[in-house]
DNA sequence: TAAAAAAATTGTTGTAAAACAATGTTTTCA
DNA sequence: TGAAAACATTGTTTTACAACAATTTTTTTA
């Protein structure tokens, strides 16, 4: 770690990539307020949170699968994926992280290691946390316990949605699916995709070439409109068919 | 629900089969002591705790995918499918349920249905327990709460492991990797078959009649020995290679 | 205990999607 | 700014596996 007095941030020295912005003062003056802040002014333990600020660019990899946790990450602003290794350095997304989502809460649960992996696909702002305070905080307040555990609730149901659906859908339903899952992401049925037409394929479980494949499929049906990144889903009472039928 | 003289339990009038066992008077005589009944002790809470024992038949169902849990249930002798409902009445099991182990921890987690469904492999004793009780136990003791915490967490890196691994690997491997699973599951190189070759395929994501195949390959290789349910790992290293290949 | 149903086995066929290939396009960065 | 790398697209080939079919064996149950 070397510190860049042009920049007036912190680089590490491993990539001089990932920058490390000054710690917070004071989370009030922060434009992004969030549950483990609340939390903390309700149960008197402002002082103790540390949090830092790190910035990732695309590509830059926030977590990698089975590293230690050490903080609890807060993606704050940007896009990132979320993913496992599979075999032949192929990768399966899980699922696309927007603002605002914890990182690393597993610790909480037992489990030291991050289950995956997740990669900036836009600038990233993360706030961390140490795990500590927030395994401390997790024990002595049930409202926190509660939304920590609906939230990993979650997150084991869609995982189990996708097992299913990935082993048993063909191609168009499975891109179907991804499609209206991105739709829903970003609360709009017209959005920017972040991911490479490779990686919508990873999302999906199929080739980067079947992805664009199906993708001008759709476009040539009438079921979408598509330029470059640019996506809107123009029948998405159609798609949602496809994606059911399998 | 009526009662059964002859047989002196009750049976549900739903399907006259599955059978309830009168209510334990004292935990003590219970010659499956479990968690529960230890942490009750622990707290002394032995009094709220009025478990109810029953008995389920092959192939009948312990719980039901989406239904509400009403009770935490510990499978105390026989085994069990965990099953998801797939597409075109498909299933894919994601494991095979071994005494004990609890059933219905979701709800805790504020998943107040079952994320899947649960039937029995063979003659199955359970042991139900108001969930409400199982919740406030959860939330009172803190090692209770670790405990069921991190078989949670156990839950979701199976349920990614199988993600990764139905998806990329192909059938030969699938087999490799359920048969190696389930000789870990019985702490034994030789075991009892409790799945139908179908079901050993639903498990490796895979047909019935593929199962069928790869079993007779190894078997020929001299990898395994099958006859009938009996089946042993001959050469346990060389199958866990043909799973890790892929 | 006999008849019926379910499960196991083996061979064959059809097909969806991966793999490969070739080419054009955009992005990256030195 | 220009070369190299990464990305996108489309067509062709290959292949692993599901689907189907037919027969044998085992299990269920009336």
């Amino acid at each position: 770690m070397f510190y860049n007095n042009f920049f007036n941030v912190y680089l590490s020295d491993a990539t001089a990539k990932m920058r490390l912005i000054e710690p917070h003062k004071n989370c009030k003056q922060c434009q992004w307020k969030c549950d483990i802040y609340f939390t903390t002014r309700e149960m008197g333990m402002q002082h103790e949170l540390k949090p830092v600020q790190m910035v990732y660019k695309k590509h830059e990899t926030i977590c990698r699968q089975d590293a230690a946790i050490t903080h609890a990450i807060n993606l704050v602003s940007g896009n990132a994926k979320m993913f496992v290794n599979g075999l032949f350095d192929k990768q399966i997304i899980l699922g696309i992280l927007m603002p605002a989502n914890y990182i690393g809460l597993t610790a909480i649960f037992g489990s030291p290691n991050y289950p995956y992996n997740v990669t900036a696909l836009t600038h990233c702002h993360t706030c961390q946390v140490d795990i500590d305070i927030v395994k401390k905080m997790y024990h002595a307040n049930h409202d926190f316990q509660q939304m920590l555990n609906q939230s990993f609730s979650k997150t084991l149901a869609s995982i189990m949605k996708k097992l299913v659906s990935l082993n048993q859908k063909q191609i168009r339903a499975k891109v179907a699916e991804s499609l209206i899952y991105l739709a829903q992401l970003h609360e709009s049925d017209q959005f920017m995709l972040t991911l490479s037409r490779k990686e919508l394929g990873e999302l999906s479980a199929i080739t980067g070439e079947n992805a664009v494949r199906v993708l001008s499929e759709f476009k040539k049906e009438g079921l979408i409109r598509v330029e470059g990144k640019e996506v809107c889903l123009l029948q998405k009472e159609v798609l949602q068919k496809i994606s059911d039928a399998g």
